[in-house]
DNA sequence: TCATTTGTTATCATATATGATAACCTGATT
DNA sequence: AATCAGGTTATCATATATGATAACAAATGA
């Protein structure tokens, strides 16, 4: 798997465990302390993301660090 | 739990894979091509390491990468 | 003793993640 | 039409991850 395939399915869990929470992005990023548009970024696989702001993630959706990275 | 004892605890886990594996730092820093030193770096805990350099470790360590994210 | 292996730490330059802002779009609501 | 919520993208300055090098220490083996 590539970079960018990886940061994409990252993106995706995220995605997919935060709407089936019903939060918005805003919701989010304003329980980790950043803006939405952070998390959009985020989302759509266009950042190398951090164990950091993965954790930060995973502690504002309720789920184990391990879920968010959870890629074949 | 905060950031150095969430880094230690990532660090810990890869630590514990390669021992396991009977892999020195400097056979995964090799297969990841980077040097030991920066492998020594996070075993240590001592940086927020990114999702790229962490996949990459579990491709030579052999193992899914959320594996490396199992914290508590 | 000497060389080798393994791991650690400090330091540096460079690449890039981060956080913020602003502009923009779509769809829903008033 | 106007407003709002939700999301996206571009851009910027700043912080920091990365990759490399070198020096060091301890353990091991020749």
């Amino acid at each position: 798997m590539n970079d960018v395939q990886l940061f994409i399915r990252i993106g995706d869990n995220i995605r997919t465990i935060r709407e089936g929470k019903g939060l918005s992005q805003q919701d989010v990023a304003a329980m980790c302390n950043f803006e939405k548009s952070n998390m959009s970024r985020i989302e759509a696989g266009r950042t190398n993301i951090t164990v950091k702001n993965a954790y930060k993630i995973s502690v504002a959706l309720g789920v184990k660090l391990y879920e968010i990275f959870d890629v074949e």
